[in-house]
DNA sequence: CCCAATTGTTACGAATTGTTACTATGGATA
DNA sequence: TATCCATAGTAACAATTCGTAACAATTGGG
């Protein structure tokens, strides 16, 4: 993994030290502008992990500047601001702002506010794509198409869909069956809803798994399931 | 999609109240908890979309649960605390927790977090804290397999990996028999559960142990077991 | 209405887990 | 040391959960 990279937007020269000293103490490559102008032109050339936006700049209105960046970008972006209301925060963070830290800030608390947003991986895209690649599989939600490596497709049907979009939303995770239940169907009344195994097994027959040694959908007696396999969407 | 499911822990009734009421009007689901006890086993039910946890509980230690929750679920963990300490939001922060905010709030911006870090999506699979290397072994929590030092695998079930965890997370330290009731099913209710015995039996043949000459699993006559042996997490 | 595709339901075999029963061991006591 | 008994190990059995084939119900198109 490459060491992310944290971008600061602040006009004030003695507020971008302290973020960048501490930032870099902490194990990150940064980057600071004073104007948003400069901001955006870098943009267009790297693309950093976490913002760090001040709202107050001189020559933009900081709220759509963030607005857009986090529309746009697949940036965290975390807004400093001196301004501490619950409005502006709230304002802050509907219009698509991560967090919200208000001056005077203690660089540790921003620090590991920086990691929290690293942890939770980039931002998903603004489009959440309906195609997913797989361990040499693709899946077409569009289309209601599954193609393997060597490019053979097949139709899969909804209900099949579903449970391929649940468990293509949470790779390596335990899935359990009540959460199937209440994701599709919801009706989980009376506990033996077989008709979530058989769902199962008709996708496996489509993803060609044996389940006795299963290289994707993984059983877990008693707990749910994991569908194994690195997920990227598209 | 639907519509997502937070989850309150706090043990003031008022808090949860204001807390409900305001995420429902903002069209959310909601489950207020008093007590960890019953919020985790409400969590092997569902899986919330946020977690509003309480640090200051009666019946747990809340940093070691919100270290837990943001290890295991897929759960966003936001932290709502009266400890308004920067050196408390940090460890909040770098135990997992992916918000901090402090008593007293505004609900509405609670509302707004809420909603941040539902837009940020589900949280990434685990990459860390899954696989934990000990005595030539190395056990994969994600795939539930336990692999030996000449690179062999071989599955484990999920009773056996409920026990091998225990093990793992607290080595060289005598785990009672009560202790394993009270984590794992909890179905401690008419005295003797052998069950217990026998998933350490089973657990024992897996690790090729002996149980007359341990090297990993050692029975202490009367108190409980102690796993010898030396982990590392990763 | 008929047909085909999809989905749910039932039934039975297989895998995992809990329970019982018996054996072995540890530690106390005389 | 010999004896007793509570505790632990595990084989054998029972219960639960899961996989899937076969069949029934539902849906949608002619």
């Amino acid at each position: 993994m490459k060491t992310p990279l944290i971008t600061i937007l602040d006009d004030e020269p003695e507020i971008r030290q302290i973020l960048t000293e501490a930032l870099e103490e902490a194990g990150f490559r940064t980057q600071s502008f004073a104007r948003a102008r400069e901001f955006e032109a870098s943009l267009k050339r790297v693309t950093p992990d976490v913002c760090l936006v001040d709202l107050s700049l001189p020559d933009t209105d900081g709220l759509s500047l963030v607005h857009r960046l986090a529309l746009e970008q697949g940036a965290a972006v975390i807004i400093i601001s001196g301004r501490a209301q619950v409005q502006d925060r709230v304002t802050g963070l509907e219009l698509g702002a991560d967090d919200y830290i208000t001056k005077p800030f203690d660089p540790v608390e921003v620090v590991a506010r920086v990691r929290a947003r690293l942890r939770s991986g980039p931002r998903p895209a603004t489009q959440s794509g309906n195609t997913a690649h797989f361990s040499g599989w693709i899946a077409h939600f569009d289309r209601y198409m599954l193609e393997d490596d060597s490019g053979t497709e097949t139709p899969f049907s909804h209900a099949e869909g579903e449970v391929l979009r649940l468990f293509l939303d949470s790779p390596k995770r335990l899935i359990s069956r009540s959460q199937m239940q209440e994701m599709l169907g919801g009706a989980a009344g009376d506990s033996f809803d077989r008709a979530m195994d058989v769902r199962i097994s008709r996708l496996r027959t489509k993803l060609r798994e044996d389940p006795k040694n299963p290289r994707l959908i993984k059983t877990i007696y008693g707990a749910g399931y994991i569908f194994l396999g690195d997920v990227s969407w598209s």
